[in-house]
DNA sequence: GGCGCTTTGCAACAAATGTTTTATTAAATG
DNA sequence: CATTTAATAAAACATTTGTTGCAAAGCGCC
C-alpha cells in the first residue's frame, strides 16, 4: 500500500517530538487500521493522547487527522485490484491524461473485469446453466435495452448449434407473446443490469409461474431476476467511463453458448461442417474488397 | 471479497420490505465502502433514511449498523491483493477435463483476447475512431448475423449521449434505404467478421461513394470493411470453441463509445445527470422481487 | 370502506468523534 | 538559578455519529 502520507511523514518524521513520533511510528505500522479504527481508538492503541494524533497530522501539514485517514481510506479502497491502475500505471509509456492513456484504461479495466469471472462461484454456475440449457426443451432468450445485444447475440449463437432458440422481444423478436405456448421443459435466459426493467421482472415472474427454469445473467446476486434453485451469473457493471459495461455479460454469455454447444450433440457436428465449409468459401461472400 | 453478511442478506433478501432493499443493494455493490464511509454518508448514496441503515441491520439480526460496518472492515483488513497467487491457486485445483475447467480456459482465453487489445496500434485506432464518431453530424451502425449485436449495442450506447445515432438494419433499424439521406458529414461505423456478408461489404463501398468516413471493426487488417484512410479496429475473433467470438470486438465496441461520450459535452452531464437518478430511484422499475 | 398491521419519514436523543483551549510539565537558554 | 520556550496532558468544545421514538402513510384482509 502506497499511501502519499507515508512519504511526506518519513521526511520530516525526524524533526518531530517524542509523542508526535510514537504516533506516527504506529501509523507507519498500522497503515489498514487508519481508515478503519477512530481517531481516538488509534491513539489509544498507540499509548498515546488523542489530542496528539490531531497534531501529527498538523504538524506534517494537513487539515486534520480526518484528512490523513481519508488517504488511507482510499489507499484501501485502490489497492485491491492490483491489475487495474497499477498495471495501467505501470506499463503505461503514454503521457497520462491523453487519449491513448484513457483508450488503455478502459481496454484493461474490462479485461481484468471478464478476466475475473473465471473464479470458482461463476464458473460453476456457468456449467449449471449451460447444462439447464442444453437439456432444455426450448430456450427463451430475453434482455431489454443494454442488455438486449447480450440476449439477441446468445439466441443468434444458439439458434446456429439448434433450433431450440427464441428471442423474446418486442422489436425483432416474438415479443412475450411466445409465453403462452412455453412449457416446464422450456429454459428462460434472461439478462438484465440495474435499473432492471420492469417488464423483463415480470416476465420472469411469469416464467416461474409457468415452471420454466430460469438461467439469469445480472449484476448483482440480489438482482430480482434471479429464481431461487436456478443458476445466476454475476458480471461487473462498472466501467472507467460512466456508461455501466455490458462487456463482461457479453463474454460470459458467449462462454455459456460455447459450453452448451459443448455437449456431444451428434447433429451438431453437421452443422459444424456447414459452417465451415460456409467460412471456407467466404470468398464468394465478398469478391473483392473494393 | 467475502463477508459472511453478504450469504446472510442473500438469504433474507426476498423478504425485506423496498427501502431496505434499497439500502441492501447499495451495500452489496459497495462493500469496499461500507467500513469507509459512515452510516449517514452511506445512507445518503443509497438513497435512503438514515434509520433504514439500522433497520437493515437489525432486520438481518446484527445488533446494529456498528456490527455490519465492523464485519466489512474485517474483511477489508484480510483482504491483500487476492488477484495473483489467489487465482493461481485456485487454478489448480479444478480437475482437469471437468465442464469448470473447460469453462474456466474459454473464460480466461477471452480475458486475454481482450486484454492484447490494448496494445499501441489497436490504442490509436480507438481514438482515431472516437475523434471521428466525435464530430460527424450522424452515425450510422452497421452489422448482420454475429455483429449485429455489437452494431445494436454501438447504436443503443450512442444514442444514450446523443441523437445522432442511427441503426442500419433490416429488422430493428431504418434500413439501408437510410443512406439516401447520408451525407459527407456522417460516419458510418460497421462490424463485421469472415465470413463478411456481402450486402455490409456493399454498404460500406456504397458509404464511400457518398463521402463518410468509416469506421470498421473487424477480425483482420485485410478485410473488404476497412477503408483506406479509414481508422479499422482489429480484433481477434478465434475461441476455446468452434463459435468464433464476438466478445472483444464487443469489448472494444464499448470502450470506442465511452471514448466518444469522454468528449467534453455540457449537455451530457444532463443526460447523465438523469441516468443516475433513474438509477439511484431504480426501486421503482421493480417494487418487490415478488 | 374500515381496521389491523407493517413500513416509512422525520425529528430528537445520547454517545462518541475530532478539535481546540487551557493548564501543567519538561527542557533549554541566559 | 531564573526564565522563557516547547511539549505534553487534561478537559471542554462543537459536530457528527448511530439509534430510537413517534406520527403519517401504505397495504392487505375481513
Amino acid at each position: 500500500m502506497m499511501v502519499p502520507f507515508a512519504q511526506t511523514l518519513a521526511a520530516r518524521f525526524d524533526s518531530l517530538p517524542a509523542q508526535l513520533q510514537k504516533a506516527a511510528r504506529w501509523i507507519e505500522a498500522h497503515p489498514h487500521d487508519v481508515a478503519l479504527l477512530s481517531m481516538r481508538e488509534q491513539a489509544g492503541r498507540a499509548g498515546v493522547q488523542p489530542a496528539t494524533m490531531t497534531r501529527l497530522a498538523q504538524a506534517l501539514g494537513y487539515d486534520g487527522y480526518d484528512t490523513v485517514r481519508a488517504l488511507h481510506a482510499d489507499a484501501l479502497r485502490h489497492t485491491r485490484q492490483p491489475g487495474l491502475v497499477a498495471t495501467a500505471a505501470r506499463r503505461n509509456k503514454l503521457h497520462a491524461g491523453t487519449h491513448e492513456a484513457a483508450a488503455q484504461a478502459m481496454v484493461q479495466h474490462c479485461a481484468t473485469q471478464v478476466g475475473a469471472l473465471a473464479d470458482p462461484p461463476t464458473l460453476a454456475a456457468l456449467v449449471r446453466a449451460a447444462a439447464l440449457i442444453g437439456q432444455a426443451k426450448r430456450v427463451f432468450s430475453l434482455g431489454m435495452r443494454s442488455s438486449h445485444a447480450v440476449a439477441w447475440h446468445v439466441w443468434y449463437a444458439l439458434s446456429l448449434i439448434s433450433d431450440r432458440a427464441i428471442l423474446l422481444d418486442g422489436v425483432g423478436g416474438v415479443g412475450f407473446d411466445a409465453f403462452a405456448q412455453a412449457r416446464d421443459t422450456d429454459v428462460l435466459f434472461v439478462c438484465g443490469v440495474a435499473p432492471y426493467t420492469r417488464a423483463v421482472v415480470e416476465a420472469v415472474m411469469q416464467a416461474r409461474a409457468l415452471g420454466l427454469r430460469v438461467v439469469a445473467l445480472t449484476d448483482s446476486p440480489l438482482s430480482p431476476l434471479i429464481s431461487q434453485g436456478d443458476p445466476a451469473l454475476i458480471v461487473p457493471t462498472d466501467s472507467a467511463s460512466f456508461l455501466h459495461s455490458m462487456a463482461p455479460a457479453f463474454a460470459l454469455a458467449e462462454c455459456l453458448v460455447a459450453l452448451v454447444a459443448r455437449g456431444d450433440d451428434p447433429a451438431l457436428l453437421a452443422r459444424l461442417d456447414g459452417l465451415d465449409r460456409q467460412l471456407a468459401a467466404f470468398n464468394t461472400y465478398h469478391p473483392s474488397k473494393g
